[in-house]
Formats: structure tokens, sequence, C-alpha cells
RNA sequence: GCCGCCGUAGCUCAGUUGGCAGAGCAGCGGACUUUUAAUCCGAGGGUCGCAGGUUCGAAUCCUGCCGGCGGCACCA
């Protein structure tokens, strides 16, 4: 409330003040639309061969936000930013008259404004545009981040992710990265006949995944529903009606730790394909990756060409601790191995829960070259086939890049009295206390009932995917709005 | 959940042994017709994350809480 005059009011006022004198003199200053707008990047493209002190006569008309200036009194120089890129603006007291030249210095950083300006390069050889005319598209009441430094304050990145994308050209980039990953996905799927397909978020009875889901409530039908944590089930039920080839690409949500690599709600692609088993899965997945690695330009530290390593999970436990887990299939003697070797075991947790153990802390952290680590425990996949000729495991990889899993498929089971049977262990699972044990789902064993064909199957974690391709470590970065306490 | 580090102006950061809260950018007033983080002059701007405690005196030391990051645990 302090009174204006000189700095003694704060930065908001300052703005609020511009703003109601821009009214007073009959500026509107959220006017309806700017018709015509090149992009920067375009501009610059245009006038690629200009020398240092060029002038053109071209004319353009650019749009974006005011992100610094230069100078004062009777020339001065701004930048406008937009999603493509940075533009110079010079702005003449003899071109635009000393009313208009008030009136642009006078604007503030972050105003969003439109301009046609004719291109020259600049003496020191920056391509510019000598205004010529400008309107107000937005006032901005708030103070952008610091000119050089951008934004750098982690938490700041995340919970206004506007201040960071406006601030830092590499979070703008990254994101238009991101959109392209996903657009060369659907081009790669949509390309070898594949159909979208959109199955439901809310579900009466959660499954795919092993993982805790989140609960809301329908009002009108009063009654509890689920946030998907897998599309599995669906999409295989989709198989079974004949649809062949299907993939969704979409949110899963799972109601578990947030940490580098786990974010609440996330992206997954899954895709189903019938007459296929898991080596054609590995296959595409490769070719995929690959492919869409190369549309983006991906230059980073992994050969992610095909074919990818291929291990399977008994061996690399073996050559990694010397452990033959396909030897030893009961608790105990797992157990005793493991610590005979000084490995710590998990108290009161079962077979499976020892090799998953073995895995994640010795196997895991060491593919880091892009890696399928193929055939599973069976009790660690309740939904993937047994394996054709080894006893005890089933047709299942992991795609590991990074020490990182960015993938998980299966040739599909498709018998249901092994799917019923399998329901079953895991409902014994559940009352000994598991708590990520899949709930029985009749209506999927009832259309596994009708018949479906051999299927391969498989999910990849899209942000996980795009971590990869931007070499980036924290799930966060590639996330817009990442999850954050409040 | 446990451990460690961090939280100071709109933004980026200093702040010594516990002794008046600092700089740059941004903003405000002014000068400047080819700048590139423009420069120069002037005057401003603070819930030092929050709450307690110790002390003559706390941004600084102690406790608790909130938030962030990292690690462990958890988690396909």
């Amino acid at each position: 409330m302090a009174e204006p005059a000189d700095g003694a009011d704060d930065l908001l006022a300052t703005r609020r003040r511009k703003l109601e004198a821009l009214r007073a003199s009959g500026v509107d200053p959220f006017p309806h639309e700017f018709d015509g707008v090149e992009p920067i990047e375009a501009v610059r493209a245009a006038h690629s061969g200009l020398a240092a002190g060029d002038e053109t006569s071209v004319g353009h008309r650019v749009a974006g936000r005011l992100a610094a200036r230069r100078g004062q009194g009777k020339m001065a120089f701004l930048d406008l930013v937009d999603r493509s890129g940075r533009l110079q603006l010079q702005a003449r007291v003899d071109e635009l008259g000393v009313d208009g030249m008030d009136r642009l210095l006078g604007l503030d950083l972050g105003d969003l404004i439109g301009v046609d300006g004719v291109a020259f390069m600049s003496r020191r050889g920056e391509l510019s545009l000598r205004v010529q005319g400008f309107v107000l598209l937005a006032k901005s009441l708030r103070p952008p981040p610091e000119k050089h430094h951008g934004l750098t304050d982690v938490e700041t990145r995340f919970r206004r992710r506007e201040l960071d994308l406006m601030a830092n050209q590499e979070a703008r980039e990254l994101f238009i990265l991101r959109a392209r990953v996903i657009s060369a996905v659907r081009g790669f799927l949509d390309a070898e006949g594949f159909i979208e397909v959109e199955t439901p978020v809310l579900q009466p009875l959660y499954g795919g995944a092993a993982a805790r889901p989140f609960t809301t409530h329908h009002n009108a039908l009063d009654r509890e529903f689920y946030l998907r944590i897998a599309t599995e089930l669906y999409l295989k039920r989709l198989i079974v009606g004949g649809l062949e080839r299907v993939y969704e690409l979409g949110k899963d949500f799972r109601n578990e730790g947030v940490d580098s690599t786990h974010n609440p709600e996330f992206t997954m692609l899954e895709w189903y394909e019938a007459y296929a088993d898991y080596l054609d899965v590995a296959e595409r997945c490769e070719r995929l990756v690959s492919t869409v690695a190369s549309s983006i330009g991906y230059s980073g530290e992994f050969d992610l060409s095909p074919p990818w390593r291929r291990e399977t999970l008994p061996e690399a436990i073996r050559t990694r601790t010397g452990i033959d887990i396909m030897e030893m299939h009961d608790r105990d003697s797992l157990a005793g191995a493991m610590s005979a070797r000084g490995l710590s075991v998990p108290k009161d947790e079962g077979w499976p829960k020892l090799v998953d153990e073995l895995v994640s802390k010795h196997v895991e952290p060491t593919l880091l070259e892009p890696t399928f680590l193929m055939d599973y425990p069976v009790e660690l996949s309740p939904f993937a086939k047994r394996h054709r000729s080894v006893p005890g495991l089933v047709e299942r990889f992991e795609a590991y890049v990074g020490g990182m899993e960015i993938a998980n498929a299966f040739t599909e089971l498709n018998d249901p009295d092994e799917q019923r049977r399998r329901f079953e262990e895991q409902r014994a699972l559940a009352g000994a206390g598991d708590v990520e044990a899949q709930p029985y789902d009749e209506a999927f064993v009832e259309a596994l009932e009708q018949g479906m064909p051999p299927t391969g199957g498989i999910g990849i974690g899209i942000d996980r995917l795009v971590m990869v391709l931007t070499g980036r470590r924290s799930i966060r970065e590639v996330v817009l709005f990442p999850a954050m306490r409040d």
C-alpha cells in the first residue's frame, strides 16, 4: 500500500500501475488476437546468408515474450523469445517517434508483444528486426526469472514449470523432444499395423502389475473405483475380440514411493500382438527404440541399435553372485546360499522375493548397455506363459538401459485354467499379507475362455525412455508437473 | 520410514569466531543512436522456511516442524 513515487513500492504494484496507465490511455492490455505470426526460427531460416551489416527490406511479423533490453534513449535493443527461439529487436526513435519509443521501452520484461519489423544483420553479426510497429498482446504482472542465470531452483522449476519453460531454453527443448518421441512411437506402431485404443482409467478391479492402486469414489453409482495400474488385462480382451494388434499410450497410477525413477502417475505404452511370442516382441521393441532414437537425432551415451544384448535371468544371477537359482528351488537353500556369500537376505520373504532381491541388487545395476534380461521365475509373473523348454520359468523379459528398467514383456498366458490357478496363487499371497498381489479377475479369465490366440505383449515406460533419450537422471526432469508434497 | 545436505530480496548467490542484512540481475529516477550479461550516476527493496530454546546479543548455536535434493528402505 506504500505510495508510488520511486522505489518504495514493490515489483507487483509497479506493474499494476503500468497496467492501469495503459488502460487509461486507451490501450487494451489483453487484446484478443494477433494474426499472421511467423516463428522466429523461420525468420532466421529466411536470412541465413546475411553478413554483418547487411540490410534487407524484408518485413516479418513475430510475437513472443520480452526477455531482455539493452540501451535506452534514442536507440535500444530488445530480445523477443518464442517457442522456437530468440530474436533481437532494434528500437529507434527515428522509426518509432518519441512516443512510440517511450511506449516500447516502458514495457516490462515478461510482457507478451507482437512486432512488425524489417530484418537486418547487426554490425556484430546478429540477425535483428528493426521495429516498425508493435502491440502489447498481454501484460505480465509478475517479474520473470533472472535473465542470465535463468531459473535454477529445482523446487521452483518443478512446482512452477511455466517459469522453467519461459526462462530455460533446455526445458522447452526437452519437452518438445518428448512430444516428438511420443509422436514417433505412434508413427512406428501405426505403420506396423497396430491400432491405438483407449481402455478405462477408472476400473472396478485393478490388475496387470504388482503395485498398490489409488482408489476413488463414484457418487452416482455409490461405489469405489481404482485408477488403473496397467492396461494389460483390458488390452488382452481386445486381442480375444480379434483386434489382433493394439496399443495404448496413457497414464498409469501406482500408489507407492516417489524417487528419481518413480512418479505416482506416469506414461505407459503397452502393445499386444496376436500370433507373436516374446522373442518377436523383443525384436520389435529394440527396433522401435532405435527408430525413435534416430528420428529425434539421439546421440547419447548408449548404442541403441539392434540387436540388444540378451541374457537369461538365472544365468545373470549366476555370473554375478555364483548362485544358481535353478538348483535352489526352496526358500531355505537359496537364503543359505545368499548368506554364505555374505549377501543380505530379506527377512520373512519367500523364494520369489529373494530372487527379486538378487536381480535388483546384483544384476540390474550392471545392465548399462541395452539388454534384454530373459526368462523369469513363474512365481514372479502371474500373466506370462510357461517357458517352452525350461520348467519353472516363464517367457518374459525386462529391457534395461543405463541400469534402469524401461520395458517388461512376455509371451502372454492364454490358457484360462492356468490363469485361474495363477490368480489362486495370488489370492494366497494376498491372504499372507502381500499388498501387491493380483486381485482375482473373473471377467478376464472368462475372456480367455473364449479363446485368445498366442500373443506377445509389452509395457514400455515412456518417461524412462525419454530419460534415456535425453540423458536425464530424474523422472521429474521429463514430467512437466511431477508429484510434490503440499 | 531412517540418515545426510540444503532453505537469505522477484531471480542468481555471498554472509568470517554469535556483534547494525550484503552483491549482481530485475524494478524505480536520470544520462546515452549499433548493443550482445550494454555502460554510467542516484535512490529503494528482507517473515534470513516456520515455531520454540540458549545468549547481553542468533541468518549463524540447540530442539521440533514444513519443504527440496541425495542415499537407504519400500516399489516391476
